[in-house]
DNA sequence: ATTTGCATGTAACTCGTTACATGATTTA
DNA sequence: TAAATCATGTAACGAGTTACATGCAAAT
């Protein structure tokens, strides 16, 4: 249900194939959707069994045939529907809060370990969004600047908050390092 | 595979029935995780027969018997295993920031719709985390007082990532809105 | 009289992941 | 000569959702 709107979001950007979605998914959406290749292969027929998508064929030699994707009108019609339809309930499935909802099993070494260890994958993450947040300023005289408006501001957000939880995990870190040396 | 680990955690905190559970994970863990009873009931089978739990049946008349769960040594040892594994990478599905990856798509009054829709959701979490937090506080002498850290921890900084989301979202709609006049 | 709570489950389905298969072309 | 890029797909599995079914007891 969701992989139908990033698919027929990104198409209504440019035609493409589902392997070049699938770059696309890899490098520049990264951080909002992803998905499998063969899980692109198989929706996009879905899609356009269903119509809102249509494909042309482009006969290639060496290489499988390329098909090429691009969303019919009802297809645009979903997409807009869905973007202007009531926001779902946020999703509440967080593997990390859920570890740390039981973290006190463990000792507060390993403890600070698994902080540590996603402290520097969220900073990973930043540093991705930070030069995704270059690349598209020097964008900026794309084909479609409201959607790159859209986009900045979505990664700004996405910084914003990342940056928050960055904060809270140090505040952790030195609260578990702290309680350790107390109870020494 | 994070039901599992959800399953074992709560159980690790004391003896329940599915429906306990599922009660458990409306109320209390909401926002941490969720699931549906058919879901529940199915997973708490395989564990048992995966030997990670184990259960004791209470007898009872007009309703269905109950069976109570606990995990077993080999349960809580998995449990412990992958609370301090390395933690997996950042999911990176998003629906709500998937939208406003397209959202230059419609027009602003649309986008301000779903902007204010959002907030309110986010403000409802937040209002559930501050009560859980009140009751959580009240029950500071619990029999599992470094659980009960964590998990005060947990809410707190559930509190600051969606503050952040929030103040996001207030700017947001503040520029869309102002753009809007602009444009006029 | 109706709803809510207790308490379990089955069946069908969708969504998503992983592993495997093919095979030419270009780059290191 | 090995790996990466291009380009598609199948098959099996695992995770999660939705709809349905049962039936008593207590509360509104």
């Amino acid at each position: 249900m969701s992989l139908k709107f990033a698919l027929l979001g990104v198409l209504s950007m440019r035609e493409m194939s589902g392997y070049d979605i699938k770059r696309q998914f890899d490098r520049a959406v990264h951080f909002v959707w992803n998905a499998s290749d063969s899980q692109i292969y198989r929706e996009l027929r879905d899609l356009e069994k269903q119509g809102l998508i249509a494909s042309r064929t482009i006969e290639q030699t060496g290489k499988p045939n390329k098909f090429l994707y691009r969303p019919t009108d009802a297809g645009l019609d979903e997409l807009d529907a869905w973007l202007t339809s009531p926001a779902e309930a946020p999703y509440g499935k967080d593997r990390f809060l859920m570890r740390l909802f039981f973290m006190g099993r463990v000792d507060p070494e390993s403890a600070v370990a698994v902080l540590e260890d996603r402290r520097e994958q969220v900073c990973a993450l930043l540093r991705v969004a930070e030069e995704r947040l270059l690349v598209f300023t020097d964008l900026s005289r794309s084909q479609h600047p409201d959607l790159l408006w859209w986009q900045m501001r979505l990664i700004e957000g996405f910084q914003q908050m990342h940056t928050a939880q960055l904060t809270w995990i140090d505040s952790l870190i030195q609260a578990v390092k702290g309680h350790d040396v107390e109870a020494d």
